[in-house]
DNA sequence: AATATTGCCTACAAAACTGATAGGTAATTA
DNA sequence: TAATTACCTATCAGTTTTGTAGGCAATATT
């Protein structure tokens, strides 16, 4: 077995929870959020492109540049953020976009894998981001 | 990303389902699965112990040996299978047995992860294998 | 203009995992 | 005795994960 999500989405995660609290409308340098979250700087400027290519942050270059948000906290799901940066996320190689298991037609066990992944995206697809924050329910 | 179901199980599930289908209250020898299935049988060899293990499948050595379902079919639940032959099955890291994440407590993320592990349990263990026949409502 | 800061890009690599394969041993029946 | 079958250990190629290293490009401050 090995995992749905690994380090890219886990630590996605909490890239932009630390941009949302501690970004004040500002840009937030990659090496400060690697210093909050002790996360290797350098493997989260691998993390990063994936979140600024698919929108979710913006970036400037230069002194006093760094990552921003580009919508507001509630405007994100857990889904879309972990799917910009683990790429494809489904439970079995049977769902692996762009091939055609050639079982597919009498599979037994394909049903399974098919509502597994529904119920999955489902559940983070409806969590917004802004539940993780101190103020959310959750940790109340 | 991994696959939150390897090979391991997904192999297990279809070996099960052939015992169902195929023993007549006999043993099965791995080999005619293997070749009404199309898997290793080498691969095969590697897996089914662990279903011996846990007590879902009995053996017997020896010509005229094989495997046979220690249980009724509807008896058993996707999830068991799964567990038993993939060994762990958790979403992420973070949830892996016989080890504490140091930011365990105050992490922001961990309940996302937890709950998610809950929704894939329930789904899995509450699924009864014999719903994967052909005889299930899902063919039907 | 010079310098410091910051993101961006490519290449490399150790470690672990996946998906097997190979070959031999033990048990059981015909 | 011979054939069949499960069981055990070791090996291994390929891929993925989790980074590291070094330099280039852009921007603000001085």
């Amino acid at each position: 077995m090995g995992y749905l999500v690994s380090t890219k989405g886990r630590y996605a995660l909490r890239m932009m929870l630390d941009l949302a609290e501690n970004s004040g409308g500002n840009y937030v340098p990659l090496k400060e959020i690697a210093e909050r979250q002790d996360i290797s700087l350098k493997y989260m400027e691998a993390i990063m492109p994936n979140l600024v290519k698919a929108g979710l942050v913006s970036a400037v270059q230069g002194k006093g540049g760094g990552y921003m948000l580009s919508k507001d906290i509630d405007e994100y799901s857990v889904g879309e953020v972990l799917r910009a940066s683990e790429g494809s996320m489904v439970p079995v190689a049977c769902l692996e976009g762009g091939f055609e298991c050639p079982r597919s037609e009498t599979c037994k066990t394909r049903k399974v894998w098919e509502r597994l992944d529904h119920m999955i995206d489902d559940y983070l697809d409806s969590l917004p981001l802004s539940e993780l924050l101190e103020r959310g329910p959750w940790t109340a």
